[in-house]
DNA sequence: GATGAAAATACGCATTG
DNA sequence: CAATGCGTATTTTCATC
């Protein structure tokens, strides 16, 4: 149980920005030493405050054009087990949640054209429990990030 | 122009996965010398094939509760402009995509609790343009990455 | 601050177009 | 023979103790 300062604070929004910032960088910015601010990094995976670090790869460029959204309704709770084990194992699926409203899931997917992308909505219609999808196909991306706001969290966040 | 090997395939499935792997062990794993796996990887920024590299953090531990995917329509192009410019200023919208069918575009959000989230939506229906919203709040997600599946573009990428 | 690990640089060699 | 890519050796930078 510990509370973040301002300190931590500005090294996650670095590491958000910059995942691959080295250790004596941040320490310029946040006016420590290397040693405080490795020990504070320690601390922040420790607690799982990290998720992890991830290079993110220009999807176009590996002709992956499409991007979709798909609506999935799956039979109630029944199949959903399966659903969400196929889920996993589908590379080209990347988020799947439940949520509130119409369709009980959405997915959202990249795949590289319209045939691997009819491939992999029928390989969806096929899981055990899926009864009906609705996909949205995005035409263009303004904006797409991960980055938490961290402006206000000094006094908020326990761990 | 230039065409990528397993070697760059491998330096990449590998970054995906751990952003902050360091060359020399990224040099074990392809079985190279370092210098050579820094080349590479200098050559894959630079080519833009990287986006980039980003610590993700748990938002639960930092007290955001909280994800929606918001449905917007925008009014016919004219308010399209100042839509994004918005969007792109509210650090609660992490993606905004616009979208095939119903409401023009597709938001997702991150805020704290339901205060928050109300909060959000009357700002954007406040925007210029805003015609209607409709939320699906995520009650939990089974799988979420931005991971490209990178097994078959040996014979694909041409940069 | 000292020690050790990792990365950047410089150079030569080999392969290829 | 110019260009590319790799390796070794060396220096410099970075990280741990």
């Amino acid at each position: 149980m510990h509370h973040l300062d301002e300190i931590d604070i500005a090294i996650l929004k670095h590491l958000q920005k910059n995942g691959r910032a080295q250790r004596n960088k941040l320490a310029k910015i946040v006016n420590l030493s290397v040693p405080s601010v490795s020990e504070r990094m320690r601390k922040l995976e420790e607690k799982k405050l990290i998720d992890g670090y991830h290079a993110v790869l220009n999807a176009q460029k590996f002709n992956f054009d499409i991007v979709a959204f798909i609506f999935v309704e799956v039979d109630n709770s029944s199949y959903h087990g399966s659903f969400v084990e196929k889920v996993v194992l589908e590379p080209e699926v990347q988020e799947c949640h439940s949520i509130t409203g119409d369709g009980s899931h959405i997915l959202k997917i990249t795949t590289e054209n319209t045939v691997s992308l009819e491939k992999l909505l029928s390989r969806i219609q096929s899981w055990e429990g899926v009864k009906k999808t609705r996909s949205n196909i995005v035409l263009s991306t303004f904006k797409q990030t991960r980055e938490i706001p961290l402006d206000h969290q000094e006094k908020a966040v326990e761990v």
